[in-house]
DNA sequence: AACCTGACTTCGG
DNA sequence: TCCGAAGCCAGGT
């Protein structure tokens, strides 16, 4: 599919910077739709290799890896680890420090 | 059309 | 802090 929606998710994505992760939901909001989380997992899902999109820098609103342990979990967390971002013993990385905060009015402007 | 299934989130207890 | 339930919305059957 291709909505305005997920041209602006994939678009907001491939701007999240090195080092950072954003949420699911915060992703949902910038696009425009506050309670779209779960369709931003499944862009994230269907379309990210395709995209060449930075999924790995999508975490869930609790700074936990969602993938389930050889389902991708491994692989994002070393993604990140090489991004110098670091976990606490649960597998939880501390959001207050690595959260994504962008200047939320271009998004509307760019697309 | 109905029903199930998610790489989700928020709220209450 | 840790579940459970409910809300959400698109795709697959």
């Amino acid at each position: 599919m291709s909505t305005l929606f997920f041209q602006r998710v994939k678009h907001i994505i491939k701007r999240i910077p090195k080092g950072r992760v954003a949420t699911y939901g915060q992703i949902a909001e910038l696009a425009g739709n506050h309670r779209a989380a779960r369709q931003v997992a499944w862009i994230l899902h269907s379309s990210s290799e395709k995209e060449r999109l930075p999924w790995h820098r999508v975490v869930n609103s609790q700074g936990e890896i969602s993938l389930k342990p050889k389902q991708g979990y491994e692989v994002q967390k070393a993604l990140l680890k090489k991004e110098s971002i670091e976990f606490d013993q649960d597998g939880r990385l501390d959001l207050n420090q690595y959260l994504w905060k962008p200047s939320v009015a271009k998004w509307y402007t760019e697309l």
